[in-house]
DNA sequence: GCCTGATTTTCAAGTCATCGTATGATTGGT
DNA sequence: ACCAATCATACGATGACTTGAAAATCAGGC
């Protein structure tokens, strides 16, 4: 295991271990002790210590005296943060977790979408429309196509106003470009245009049920095609 | 500014520095250099660096040599961090966050609701129900009935069987706890027991659906005694 | 004299090494 | 079975050195 630079030793072994939690290396086996971690990583206990705080900070790790660092069970991880979740991104794809992304969506999006269209400006509702034109322009180009149903998904959160649906665009983002995978294994399904052009046609009228409705029908239609895909993941 | 105690030195001043950033302490000031925090708070150099970098974490703080420690935009906050999210409810009480904490309910709770009538086993509805029963019970008791409405709420999340909801659960109880302060002033108003029944009644009858309208109807009706309490908070 | 660009200075965070302290699980004696 | 000594481990303190970026200074040309 070697860290990657370009960065701070400190944020390069934070990026490392947090992977390595994450991806569930440390699972069966314990966590490394301090004096462990700075041979293994050939750091100082500045470095180790510092990189420690930062993943006990977002609930990966506690520590107690003659106990040594332990991985916390994922209920107690800051699965929302930020870092978690590119983390949870980078390990081996995972049809639960992103079931449970899309699951978040299906509760944060149509309201979104909801409190955009009741507070959105005229700049908002802009940036709206042209993720919606540059997902048209660019549907023979994956790559751009994928990065405009993006933009088109977190213009929304943006104006919705509440900074806590912001906070969400690195999920929404995540998920969004996992999703690429699942689709296209089901089908040669894309982002469907006109789904997406009755959000916009909601909010600029100013229907917020409309576009909650909307919104609300596209996420619906993503958590079939994950059943679909692999219905053992999906109780009942 | 004093460190409190019971605790380790470093999650002493995380809890003091953390409190003092999200009340705005240093908005208008430049955030102290690592040597200054030394002084102030009389703690050494490892104390101090641990808990900014654990305010780093969690998105509260950036530090660069020569440019020093500053307080980062709101926007960057980690706002779903448990510890943010009671840092922020510890301050003086503010009808725009409170409204924020409101929507995000609005867009988990009713998902939730959904969620855990499609996956819920036996167990997770008989704490939901116990809820329920125990705001009957302790309906004359404003305490004990505040603890049974966090719990009804709780329960839900945890029901629905996807671990980011859960994760929301200290957002739930803040903002349940904040809106004690705010129902009262507005009316007598109490929590609704046939409402949360409703949503109850659709759970086990596999409604799911009909959870979802039930906990929506919930979550819109605290919103509208927000917007009453103080229509400026709203725009439009 | 004054702009421009390169160099040096300086300050604050980053990193390292080492020492001592506190804690709590384990071990061993009674 | 209980109590105490032991020991492994994280916690905390400190001094020295390194690195990186901003600010200040200087050099050269117009």
């Amino acid at each position: 295991m070697r860290t990657p630079q370009g960065v701070s030793l400190t944020y390069g072994l934070l990026e490392t271990l947090g992977q390595s939690i994450v991806s569930g290396f440390y699972d069966g086996r314990s966590f490394p002790t301090e004096a462990d971690l700075c041979t293994q990583f050939s750091a100082s206990r500045t470095v180790a210590r510092e990189a420690v705080k930062m993943l006990t900070a977002k609930g990966l790790l506690s520590a107690r005296p003659r106990q040594g660092t332990k991985v916390e069970p994922v209920a107690k991880w800051n699965l929302l943060d930020p870092d978690v979740t590119r983390w949870l991104m980078e390990r081996p794809f995972s049809n639960t977790i992103y079931r449970e992304f899309t699951e978040v969506r299906l509760a944060i999006e149509p309201v979104a979408a909801y409190l955009a269209t009741r507070r959105g400006d005229r700049a908002d509702i802009r940036r709206i429309r042209d993720g919606l034109n540059a997902m048209r322009d660019h549907a023979a180009e994956p790559d751009q196509a994928l990065q405009a149903d993006i933009d088109f998904h977190v213009s929304i959160l943006r104006a919705s106003g509440n900074p806590f649906f912001w906070q969400l665009r690195e999920l929404i983002n995540t998920a969004l470009r996992l999703s690429i995978g699942i689709t296209n294994k089901v089908s040669g399904h894309t982002a469907s245009i006109p789904a997406h052009e009755a959000v916009l046609i909601a909010i600029e009228k100013g229907d917020a049920d409309g576009a909650h409705a909307a919104m609300r029908a596209i996420l619906l239609e993503s958590l079939e095609l994950i059943e679909i895909y692999d219905p053992t993941t999906t109780a009942e």
